[in-house]
RNA sequence: GGUACCAUAGCUCAGUUGGUAGAGCAACGGACUGAAAAUCCGUGUGUCCCUGGUUCAAAUCCAGGUGGUACCA
């Protein structure tokens, strides 16, 4: 039997990357998974340029607009849920199509994650006022004292990362570094990665006229709407934080686009450099489809 | 045309009594396995407009040139 592809689309924001996929997937008949951690959310449409039903015309997509800004969620759960989906589809399709930026989702799905407790939050929350108050050091070298193996292998300057380490400590009593075997795991299908991309200075033009073309279509609304719900970890995201930051009178509104863009690039770039690890990637301009498509071997 | 002022990093500019230069913004490189559009680490990238002069030594002083700005004609 023929080996079943997960043809997947990456490469920095704004690169043109949906258009890519959704021409793909009328290609191959098949449908879309999206790997993207923010157009998840129900109702991030503009800000996260999630892919629209016009734009869909027709091609079914998974894990857009699927869950409720409150929902916590990660790239351990979407591993999950989306190789259910891909199994479930391959029952129908020879290809499918993942197109997403968010870098560890997309390796969650290829190659998996280490399988960790649940963390309690609360604990979480702690951690994190104690890092504002005494600093990361302080919490670096409690991590230091429980499990060193981990302590090593991270930036012990990188709150997230120590928090991280204690967090699982304190919920299960175990140290981090007893759950992380670190190995990949085998898929029982082909991969076939298709970058996208644009030379830097094109790149980030797309960008900055994306933001003005977000704030036409509505962006500063669609913020005030979540302003509530501004500590959820859904709406860290650029567009929205910076918008916030502007509601609460911190900066003005032109400061807070000149940031939308400048972080909006430096996400690009921080795309760029991780997608560039991976040599197995081939990369192609938004317009070269029938390059593409070549590439994926099939008559044009 | 005349006078004055200016010319230094991608941009805006700082640079003391001469000792081959540094801020902000922008940019660039990297890390990263349960927050990942998150969270961190790192990097000055320069024909100091050009030519000549003075000097041990010129971004700095002098002359000329070029370009720009303002005002006067």
């Amino acid at each position: 039997m023929k080996n079943k592809r997960l043809i997947t689309i990456v490469g920095p924001t704004g690169a043109g990357k949906t258009s890519v996929s959704i021409a793909l997937a009328k290609h191959f008949n098949t449908e879309v998974i999206s790997s993207d951690s923010r157009q998840i959310y129900k109702g991030l449409t503009i800000g996260t340029a999630a892919v629209t039903p016009q734009e869909q015309d027709g091609i079914p997509h998974h894990f857009v607009g699927t869950l409720e800004v409150t929902d916590n969620f990660n790239a351990f759960e979407f591993e999950k849920q989306a190789l259910k989906v891909i199994e479930e589809s391959f029952e129908h399709y020879d290809n499918l199509v993942m197109c997403g930026g968010s870098m560890m989702y997309i390796d969650a799905v290829c190659k998996g994650i280490d399988e960790m407790p649940d963390v309690d939050l609360s604990i979480r929350k702690q951690l994190i006022k104690q890092q504002e108050e005494e600093g990361v050091d302080a919490l670096s070298q409690r991590l230091y004292e429980i499990d060193k193996t981990y302590y090593d292998a991270i930036d012990p300057k990188n709150p997230a990362r120590v928090i991280h380490g204690l967090e699982v400590y304190l919920t299960t009593g175990k140290p981090i570094s007893s759950f992380r075997q670190n190995t990949s795991k085998e898929r029982p299908f082909d991969i076939i990665k298709v970058g996208i991309t644009l030379p830097r200075e094109q790149l980030y033009e797309r960008i900055n006229l994306r933001v003005d073309k977000m704030l036409e279509a509505g962006l500063e609304e669609e913020a005030r709407r979540f302003y509530p719900c501004r500590e959820c970890n859904s709406l860290k995201t650029v567009g929205y934080r910076e918008l916030f930051d502007y509601f609460d009178d911190k900066i003005t509104f032109e400061e807070a686009i000149r940031l939308i863009k400048r972080n909006s690039r430096h996400y690009a770039k921080k795309q760029l450099t991780w997608f560039r690890k991976d040599e197995k990637t081939r990369w192609f301009a938004p317009d070269q489809e029938s390059e593409i498509l070549a590439y994926l071997k099939v008559e044009i």
